[in-house]
DNA sequence: CTGCCGGTCAAACGTATGTTTCAAACAGAC
DNA sequence: GTCTGTTTGAAACATACGTTTGACCGGCAG
């Protein structure tokens, strides 16, 4: 056990329990038991729960966004010039995520849900804390989007980068419960690979979907 | 003021709250002062917090699915046998959901972000609620969905629908913040209604995306 | 052995929550 | 006016929370 794995095993718990639960309704202690380790353990290590919230979201981000960074490299190196397509830099990011080193086979998707609910729960601190540590490769990739799209007038791709935010956020923020009714009613199993193979397609067709008119014309009502 | 106007009180300040600040992160307490009213009066006239929470869903929820149900119906008499396009089938929903009496100027995007939460928070027993007491409606859209999209496998579909729940959800659920980033950044004004225009297109492009391809093949990693 | 120090532990602290209680105020019927 | 059932009011209740405290343990330098 070399120095002590307290640490790891609460963020271990923690990171769990909070996709699970939600941030609110996981309570320290239910953290430290899961751990099985002492409550005051959290406070000691980390000083406050909303700083093992970032701890949780530090240990995945920070690696994850040098791999991004180099994914976003290696694209614009091979693309030489011409900016990526839209289809190259989803799938830059898709697989950037899927190629994480994963401490268990639901790490992934634990942190699509992790990450759809920082977005989604106010959590003021939270958004602040992931904007101001990892706007980098944020704007990066909102970058790369603009040159892929340049088709698109500001706003329309504005709203649309919404869109595709909401889509992959949602969808992987309850991706357990709808697995669980996919396998029930269809019953396929389905991994996040596998989502993320059929989300990029539709993000894309989204994207580049005819122009918006703003006045909704396909539609005739009461009068024939 | 008549009877009383306490129980309206309470649900309207209810669902503000909840919708700014989630579910869990709101208490009784502070209801039942922004409506001016009694901490007891919630526990008098709706027994629990939980059945507060589903009465502010109802309160919207109930004449909408009629609302909506009317739409539907509207929509399969001009069509006449004929199945109703995708197009037509998004646009039947989100004109309900836009047409409904609204009580203020963000009664929709309000109820957008309360329905979004209903999703992403886990909230086991709001869940329940929905499922059993909306699924007809809700069963109903997913058929023609299911009709104007006859060249999707059903498990296509099925994700599908949840990208589109999502981008929904979540673009609504954020809406006021993006509205305001989006006043600030480019200076334009944009009602849930304009938003609705530009979702629907996004969406309708997404449902008919070329048939997904499991083993994503458009990415070539450091071999040229 | 002594002294120290990072870590653990059980217990307590103060606060906030949802809910309950019970008396007071109110409305309408007789 | 008096009675009756409903609604409000202030206060208390029990519980759960995040955090703090201070005693304790174990290894290691002197």
């Amino acid at each position: 056990m070399a120095q002590s794995d307290t640490v790891d095993r609460i963020l271990d718990a923690a990171e769990e329990l909070f996709a699970e639960r939600g941030f609110s309704e996981t309570s320290l202690r239910m953290i430290t038991s899961k751990a099985k380790v002492n409550l005051a353990a959290v406070n000691y290590h980390f000083g406050s729960k909303n700083a093992l919230i970032h701890a949780v979201f530090a240990r995945f981000l920070t690696p994850f966004s040098a791999t991004l960074e180099d994914a976003f490299d290696d694209l614009e190196a091979r693309c030489d010039g011409e900016p990526p397509t839209l289809n190259q830099t989803l799938w830059a990011l898709t697989e950037s995520a899927v190629r994480m080193p994963q401490r268990n086979e639901k790490g992934i998707s634990i942190f699509m849900r992790l990450l759809g609910l920082a977005y989604t729960q106010s959590q003021g601190h939270l958004r602040k804390f992931l904007e101001q540590e990892y706007s980098q490769p944020f704007s990066r990739f909102m970058r790369l989007l603009k040159e892929a799209t340049p088709q698109l007038s500001a706003v329309d791709r504005y709203w649309r980068i919404q869109f595709m935010l909401g889509a992959t956020a949602f969808t992987m923020s309850s991706s357990d419960a709808l697995q669980d009714i996919l396998q029930n009613k269809l019953g396929v199993e389905t991994t996040v690979q596998e989502i993320a193979a059929r989300l990029v397609p539709f993000l894309a067709a989204g994207m580049q979907a005819e122009d918006t008119m703003l006045v909704p014309p396909p539609h005739k009502t009461s009068v024939a």
